[in-house]
DNA sequence: CATACTGTGTACGCTAGCGCACGGAAGCGA
DNA sequence: TCGCTTCCGTGCGCTAGCGTACACAGTATG
């Protein structure tokens, strides 16, 4: 196992004990994410659970027309399935890869079996679905009260959070579809945004050069779903 | 124990063993929710879980300007304060009694105790919690892409889901609250519902005349939430 | 090098819902 | 009975975002 491809960076696994970890560590399968796979659908049984390491997944609630909505983002500080343990075996809405990268899968009954046993792993999944729900309750009330420009800055500040890079691969098309609106809407939001100096993009290529200038934009939305998510998921790394 | 004040008219209380709910019986203390009263707020530590019997309780999101928007509604098919066994002790959002009634309540401490201890318990909530995740998930996607005509089915449909009789004590001004809408935008909405027969309501009390009528103009949303509701909590009444 | 496609810019009319302002009617309390 | 508050109706101008249509520049494909 590289250090290049080391489960540890999602930081879930990572906050597992060593023996905890040595328990799963040799049912963790490396994955290859890439831009639009689809993890979950609506209303499929899901056979494994995914641990993103560098990758990105949107968790998208698509109606019948095709409109969708993203109701969550998934980092390395999280995992994709929640289903699983929840009890639920599936979900509604779907999974879709947002930003390529790396996973490490596990089959869905390993993970079970696991959370019934270790009241830590359990512990710890659900504080990490407690912080995805108050995602979510934000994203609901955002997509209520405040505009485009401000939603726009919540999610390029939500993506950057799980990016390694400063430079995220996503066209205007893509970002209309997480936030559902019109592409045209976000070509506009993001001109602002670019002729404010804040980023730069150029053909699905989108480099955020002013961070600072984007959370003087942002709504409220972002710093409470992130102080939660601090609050819930600061855990210290055993060894 | 009077029949009246039963504390298995609560779903979750209902689904448990006789075994189950008698280790947590003796502890039940029963609560009159009055309208508007508060059960959770936002960032305060919970002492207890709510179980509503004849009451609902709305899961509100609110801003710093004070808008809000409603994430859920729970009523005797739930619990309120799932963040107590979820593991975060507190959650960023309000609860606010939308429908006066009965509840019971338990020490968070001993729900938290039944929790690690009773596996039957444990699925039975994280199944609820699932359904309530499909439920906000939903709330964010109908925000986005549907009218307020159609909001405004949904949002009576799910309270009458949650009641015993077809009428609702509830203001307009309370309505545009729980929906993140104006007063005014209720006013009209209302007032073509009333218009089409489906309603009456008189300074705060909503009566439904036709019911189908309103499932015919509700948006898909409705369908899905209660879809994933009997799909994940229909289970069997034990003795 | 011609062609097609993908990603972005722009414009224009349209509508839902907003903010505000006011009026009126029903109920409640003194 | 009077006065006050609560609740609902209505009107008006305004704006954000929608739907549609089209133009154009990179990029890929033949």
């Amino acid at each position: 196992m590289t250090l290049q491809h080391d489960p540890r960076q999602n930081h879930l696994l990572a906050a597992l004990s060593r023996d905890e970890y040595q328990c799963l560590a040799p049912h963790l399968e490396w994955a290859e994410l890439k831009l639009g796979d689809s993890l979950v659908e609506s209303g499929k049984v899901m056979h494994h659970v995914y641990f993103p390491t560098d990758s990105i997944v949107s968790l998208l609630c698509v109606m019948e027309d095709g409109d969708s909505t993203e109701i969550a983002v998934v980092g390395a500080e999280g995992i994709v399935g929640i289903s699983l343990f929840m009890g639920g075996e599936t979900t509604p809405s779907r999974a879709i890869v947002q930003s390529a990268g790396s996973a490490y899968r596990l089959r869905g009954q390993l993970l079970k079996d696991e959370f019934d046993r270790s009241s830590t792993l359990q512990h710890l999944l659900l504080r990490y679905t407690q912080a995805l729900i108050t995602q979510m309750a934000q994203t609901a009330v955002c997509n209520r009260h405040h505009s485009l420009d401000q939603q726009l800055c919540r999610w390029l500040l939500l993506s950057l959070d799980r990016l390694p890079t400063n430079e995220l691969v996503m066209t205007q098309e893509l970002i209309a579809n997480m936030l559902g609106v019109r592409r045209e809407g976000v070509t506009e939001s993001a001109g602002k945004l670019q002729r404010a100096g804040l980023i730069s993009y150029h053909r699905g290529h989108i480099r955020i050069l002013d961070r600072p200038g984007l959370e003087a934009r942002v709504c409220e939305c972002y710093a409470v779903v992130k102080k939660e998510y601090d609050r819930l998921l600061s855990y210290h790394r055993p060894g």
